[in-house]
DNA sequence: GACTATAAGGCAATCGTTTGATCTCCACCA
DNA sequence: TGGTGGAGATCAAACGATTGCCTTATAGTC
C-alpha cells in the first residue's frame, strides 16, 4: 500500500513519533506490561499508530536485548522419512500454541550437528531438539557448555539423561503378542540397523516378548535391514533361506516391510498365507498396498509434542528421561493371519 | 571443558581482552577484511584467542548491525509429502554451499503465511521460499512491502512473476507419449485437485499431448483426486464406471497412483494387462509395490537448488519466472504395457 | 630536523528493543 | 505553604558486532 516506504522498516521510534510518546511506552503497551500506568486515550493512540504503520518488532534487536529468540530448533536426519514428518507436525503444533516458532533443519553423517551450529551461530535458537543419530557425545557436551538446552527425541544415548522416546519395546511386544495370538510360534524379526537406537529397542522388545510367551529366540530368525525398502527386500531373502522357515515376521519399520512383501511375492510365498507380516508405524498408504499391512501405530505426534513441551521447560543442566505414554495399538489389516 | 564458564557466553570483548587488541580488530580478522593492516604475530594472537575461548559471533547482534541474517526460510504445506522432502534436500544443499542456513517450517490453510510471519517477526530471514498453496496474494504483497524477497517454488500465481517451477506440462507429455507408443488410444487422467497449481499444469499437459497425438480429449476420461491414496482409490472407481473404459491412466501423483492400483485390484482389473498406470514423481518405494509403478521422474532436488540460488540473488522488486531444466524421464517398470 | 607517508590498530557511533530508574505534573492533606 | 504521593510518562543504559574515521608510532624523504 504505502508506496515509497522503500528502504527502511518501521521501528519503535517511528511508532513513538507518530503516537507522540516515548519508545518505551510502545514497547510496554505491546508487551502487556502490567506495571505500566497509562491513560486509555494514550494507549489507544499507541495501538492506532502500531496498526497504521504496520509495525512489527525487529527480531534481532529483541533477541539481542532479551537473550531469548522465541525459537526452537529441530534437527532431523532425513526429511524423506515419514516418521520425522509426524514428529515435526506434533512439535510445530505445540510450538505454535506457545507463540514460538519451530525451525527444522537436517543434519547427517557429512553435515553433522557441528557444522549446523557453526552456521547457526550463537543465540539463534533457545533450544534444540535432536531426532535421530546425528549427534555425538562431544557435540552435545559442547551445547551444554554453550548454555543451550537440548533434548534427544526418539533416541537415547549412553551417559546422557536427556531424552524423550516412544516405548519401542512395548510396540515390539504388541506385535509379537498379535502374532502369538494368531497361533504363530516361529516368529522372525527383520531388525533395523544395529546403530539405530530405535532398532535396538525394538529388537530387545521382540526377544523379551518371545521369552515371555515361552518361545525360543534363535538368532537365525533375525535379519538386518537399513530401514529402507531395498534393505527389507534383501533381508527377507535371508530369512527365507533359514533352515527353519518362520511363519511370521515382525518388521522394524514400514519401508522395510514393503520391501519384504516384495521379496515374498518374488519367491512365491503367499502373505499372509505362508508368512504373516507386521511392522512398526502406520501410514494411510499401507492400506492401499497388497496385502494391506498390519501395523503397530505409534504416537509419533505425541512424541513431537512432548519434545517441545519438555525442552521449553528445560534448563541447560536439567535432566529428563521420558517415555511417551500416548496410545499405541495394533492395526490389523490383511498381512497377518493364523499360520497354515 | 571450561567448567564454571556458566552464565555468559564469550563475546568479542572477551576475545579482545585476551588477545590484547581492540574488538574491531577481532571482527575484521574474522571477517577477512582485506583492508585491514595487521602484523602476522598479532593476527596469530587473535586467532589463538578465538580458538581458546571457543568464540562464536552472536547472531542477533550481527544481524542487528548488518541487517542480514544469513538465513533463508522455506515454507511448505506438509512434511508428510515426499515431494517436499526432495525439494528441501536440494535447497539445503545449496544453502550450505553458500554458508547460509535454510530454516524450514510448515504452514497450511489454518496456520497460513500470515501467522507464520507474525511469529517470525521482522528480520529473521533474508528471504522466503514458498512451496505450495498456502500464500495469498495479499500476504505476498505484504512481504514485498516489508522488503523481504520471496519466491514461489513449484507453483505459479496469477499476477505475480516470481516463481520457479518444473515443467509439469512436459512431464504429462512424456507420460502420454509413453502410453501412446505402447499403443494406447483411450488414455484417462487421474488429476490432482483443481486448486493445485501443479495439478492444473499436468492436466493441461495431458490434454495438449492427447491432441498432439491426434487423440480426442473426452472429459469423461478425467477424474479428480486430492493427491492422497484414498483419493486415488475413489477416483479410479469413477474412471472404471465411465461408458468407455480407458486402457491406460496417467495419474498426477504417486500416492494417488497407489490408491488407483488398489482400486484396480479390488475390481479385478489386471494392471498392466487391462489397465496401464503411469504416475508423476518417483520414489525408491514404488519399485517394491505390485505392479512396480512406471513413473515420470522429476528433478525435484534441482528445483530446490534453483529456488535458493534464485532467491539469494533476488531483490525485493525483481521478477523471475523460471522453469527448471533438470533431467526428466520416464522410468519404465511393470505398471505399463501395450493394451490387450 | 621538520615533514610526510604508511603501517597497525584504536575509537565510537550505530543497529532497534527492553527495562530499571527518574522526572514532572497535579491533587490532596496537614 | 510546604510536603507527600501517585499517575503518567520519559531517560538512558544496556545487549554484541560492525565499520567509517582517527590516532599513534615508525620509517623514509628533502
Amino acid at each position: 500500500m504505502s508506496a515509497g516506504s522503500e528502504g527502511r522498516r518501521t521501528t519503535l521510534a517511528d511508532v513513538a513519533a507518530r503516537a507522540g510518546v516515548d519508545r518505551s511506552v510502545i514497547s510496554r503497551v505491546l508487551s502487556g506490561d502490567s506495571r505500566l500506568l497509562i491513560r486509555d486515550e494514550t494507549r489507544q493512540r499507541v495501538l492506532d499508530a502500531v496498526r497504521e504503520l504496520g509495525y512489527r518488532p525487529n527480531a534481532a534487536a529483541r533477541t539481542l536485548r532479551t537473550q531469548r529468540t522465541g525459537t526452537l530448533g529441530l534437527l532431523i536426519p532425513d526429511y524423506a522419512n515419514p516418521v520425522y514428518a509426524e514428529i515435526i507436525k506434533g512439535a510445530e503444533t505445540v510450538a505454535a500454541e506457545r507463540d514460538c516458532v519451530l525451525l527444522t533443519g537436517s543434519a547427517d553423517a557429512d553435515r553433522g550437528l557441528g557444522s549446523y551450529l557453526d552456521l547457526l551461530g550463537q543465540g539463534r535458537v533457545d533450544g534444540l531438539l535432536l531426532a535421530g543419530e546425528m549427534a555425538s557425545k562431544e557435540a552435545l557436551d559442547g551445547l551444554t557448555a554453550d548454555g543451550l538446552p537440548w533434548l534427544l527425541v526418539n533416541r537415547t544415548m549412553r551417559g546422557e539423561a536427556r531424552h524423550v522416546v516412544l516405548d519401542d519395546e512395548r510396540a515390539a511386544g504388541l506385535a509379537v503378542r498379535h502374532l502369538v495370538e494368531l497361533g504363530h510360534t516361529e516368529i522372525a524379526h527383520l531388525a533395523g540397523p544395529s546403530s539405530s537406537n530405535t532398532a535396538q529397542r525394538r529388537a530387545r522388545g521382540y526377544r523379551a516378548a518371545l521369552r515371555e510367551h515361552g518361545l525360543e529366540v534363535p538368532s537365525s530368525l533375525t535379519a538386518r535391514t537399513d530401514y529402507s525398502a531395498d534393505g527389507g527386500y534383501r533381508a527377507m531373502f535371508q530369512l527365507l533361506d533359514a533352515q527353519t522357515r518362520p511363519t511370521a515376521v515382525f518388521v522394524a519399520n514400514l519401508a522395510s516391510a514393503i520391501g519384504a512383501l516384495h521379496a515374498l511375492r518374488t519367491q512365491g510365498v503367499d502373505a499372509p498365507g505362508a508368512m504373516s507380516v507386521i511392522a512398526v508405524h502406520d501410514l494411510p498408504l499401507v492400506e492401499h498396498i497388497s496385502p494391506a499391512l498390519t501395523t503397530v501405530r505409534m504416537p509419533l505426534r505425541e512424541l513431537g509434542r512432548r519434545g517441545v513441551e519438555l525442552l521449553s521447560d528445560l534448563g541447560p543442566n536439567d535432566t529428563v528421561k521420558e517415555v511417551v505414554t500416548g496410545p499405541m495399538d495394533v492395526v490389523v489389516r490383511e498381512s497377518t493371519a493364523p499360520p497354515r
